[in-house]
RNA sequence: CGGGGCGUAGCGCAGCCUGGAUAGCGCACCUGCCUUGGGAGCAGGGGGCCGGAGGUUCAAAUCCUCUCGCCCCGACCA
């Protein structure tokens, strides 16, 4: 392809819109345009990336059985009506109404429209295993998109689907589909973990997140050098380092206007280990005191688990309930349901004083209050892993694929029900399984750059080589080029022809930015000497080339190394 | 949805607080010359509903009210 030939709208300064690395370079590189909030162009560069991308995709799903169909994206909203989801999912799903005023939504994700088929044509055990899997356009009403590409409203997913006769048979279709996905990503070129997830309200569902290691990413896994155990915060346990006791008499300390531990720790010169942080909640079943270590925060999923839904209380319900000013809450005393972190269960603690501008010290837990016990705890940087005990590390991370069990979720209101060995009907097992290719595409990027641009992995830049021909006014040098294109082409590579009439610092810049894996630099004064200058965009390295050499030079290079998972 | 920030040329910004004449700068763009190994130089030129609506005022990019949009933090996230 030539340069001339192709829009790449490259930008010198920064776009203020943008705040993510991926999301800047993207910009500045010319991969995409925003059309409104979560919603971007992909520009031809940027297609040449997903299409390398999805390409990497369909042979590793293909190579494990699964089969590439095409489903809608309006879908009547009957069926997801029958699985309740209609009704469970509020704002983030697009609804319209057609024509006759029949309901309709676009498609968040296609469990529904995946089952209804199958509860069509599956009827007999012997018609499974069987996986379908599609690259199709997701819509939800984000909330909040962010992060360039990242979190937007309209998104590619490669999601797939599969159909059982049992547990066991699922075990193998979820098996599969790790195999699969730790190929693909490591033949993205990205370095990723695997990690427990948290399966929602699947109940006793496994569930597995891929996780790509950035500071641009919206979650945090823990994970655990010594013995790999690695879950994302929402469900990791992790053991709380014991603070060193500390004798305190029992006594109240006035504290004028101390209210957060922070502030309380810095007026009593104690760390925050040594407090006790209670908090107010509101359930559904009503107040619960939750009581958390200081230097801890509380684990909200956790503690839904034990009280339901709930919610902090306003200033004035902690003054209406517990009869204290917000900030000076002991767990001393009170008639509410009290839980607390199992960490707090010995040693001895400054807390409230359950009266404005006093803490006390020396509280005692089951000598000054009772609680139930449980953990309640976030798990946090240094603590101990839950299995082997050595310390835990908390690393940022973008989510690029997920893995579900799905059981009967979907199959048993859709009616997806099959006829088994011995003529008895049982509801097909499914599992579900996504991939974002953007976000493979962004975590690429984010784990991959310098100062001057991007760096891609090279199975999936969107060139592997840019020819940059500095003087297109030189004859020789133009014609050079031009057979150095033709030739790598005509082997099966894909190559950018940077043929503007630029300056060869133009040139430079924009292909660093580019970041298309090697650069065949073309002067006037090395093409005398018959030679040319290849760059790797990696690591900068030059390396003179004599022309009827280049050939050779790429063959002897198939793509790169790669991170793979950690 | 709560908190914060920002809307002025294609992009990045100044001007606004303290109202006043033709709204300014850099980059990009167009023409010509020149230049060709790291975002050149000179000369000339085009481009603005100052996000929108209403108000205050002799006078509004500037002050006030409402509204729309975008970004960031939080909540939310099949």
């Amino acid at each position: 392809m030539k340069y001339t030939q192709m829009l790449i709208p490259t930008l010198k300064e920064v776009p203020s819109d943008a705040e993510a690395v991926s999301h800047v370079l993207m910009l500045r590189g010319g991969y995409v345009r925003q059309l409104a909030s979560g919603l971007y162009i992909y520009m031809p560069l940027f297609l040449r990336v997903l299409n390398r991308v999805n390409g990497i995709i369909r042979q590793e799903m293909n190579r494990i059985g699964a089969q590439e169909v095409s489903m809608p994206v309006l879908h009547p909203a009957e069926i997801w009506q029958k699985t309740g989801r209609w009704y469970e999912i509020k704002e983030e799903m697009f609804r319209l109404k057609d024509r006759t005023g029949r309901d309709m939504c676009l498609a968040m994700t296609h469990e529904e429209i995946m089952t209804w088929l199958a509860s069509r044509e599956i009827r007999s055990y012997r018609d499974m295993p069987q996986t379908w899997y599609q690259i199709q356009t997701k819509l939800r009403d984000e909330a909040r998109p962010k992060s360039g590409v990242l979190r937007t409203r309209e998104f590619i997913m490669k999601d797939s689907y599969s159909f059982d006769v049992d547990e066991e048979a699922l075990e193998k279709s979820y098996n599969l589909h790790i195999e699969a996905y730790d190929k693909i990503f490591s033949r993205c070129g990205l370095a990723f973990y695997r990690v427990e997830s948290d399966p929602g309200m699947m109940g006793g569902a496994t569930a597995h997140e891929y996780m790509a290691p950035s500071p641009a990413g919206e979650d945090e896994v823990a994970i655990c050098a010594n013995c790999g155990y690695s879950a994302n915060v929402e469900l990791a346990i992790s053991v709380s380092p014991a603070g060193d006791p500390v004798e305190m008499a029992y006594e109240d300390a006035h504290t004028p206007g101390k209210r957060t531990i922070g502030e309380v720790s810095a007026f009593l010169d104690l760390s925050p280990d040594k407090f006790i942080k209670s908090l107010l909640l509101i359930s559904s079943d009503g107040p619960v005191l939750a009581l958390i270590r200081g230097d801890q925060q509380l684990h909200e999923n956790k503690t839904a688990r034990i009280i339901g839904t709930f919610r902090p209380a306003q200033r004035e319900e902690v003054k209406e309930l517990l009869g204290v000013e917000a900030g000076f809450i002991g767990p001393m005393g009170h008639k509410v349901r009290v839980i607390a972190d199992e960490v707090l269960k010995t040693s001895t603690y400054v807390s409230g004083a359950n009266r404005s501008d006093y803490h006390t010290k020396g509280v005692k837990p089951a000598v000054h209050f009772t609680a139930e016990w449980f953990d309640l705890h976030k798990a946090q940087e240094n603590d101990g892993c839950p299995k082997c005990a050595a310390k835990l590390k908390i690393v940022k991370v973008i989510e690029i694929g997920n893995i579900f069990k799905l059981g009967t979720k979907y199959s048993a209101p859709l009616k997806a029900i099959y006829l088994d060995k011995e003529g008895i009907e049982k509801p097909i097992i499914m599992g579900s399984y996504g991939i974002g290719p953007a976000r493979i595409a962004a975590a690429a990027i984010e784990q991959s750059n310098d100062k001057n641009g991007i760096i891609w992995p090279a199975p999936i830049a969107p060139f592997d080589v840019e020819i940059l021909p500095l003087n297109m006014s030189d004859e020789e040098v133009k014609g050079v080029s031009l057979r150095l294109y033709d030739e790598l082409t005509s082997m099966g590579m894909e190559v950018l022809l940077d043929d503007r009439d630029e300056r060869a610092g133009v040139k430079f810049k924009d292909a660093d930015l580019i970041g298309i894996p090697y650069h065949v630099v073309v002067g006037t004064k090395n093409v005398k000497e018959g030679v040319v200058e290849i760059k790797k965009r990696a690591t900068g390295e030059t390396e003179k080339v004599p022309m009827e050499k280049i050939a050779e030079f790429f063959r002897q290079r198939p793509g790169t190394g790669k991170p793979g998972r950690i």
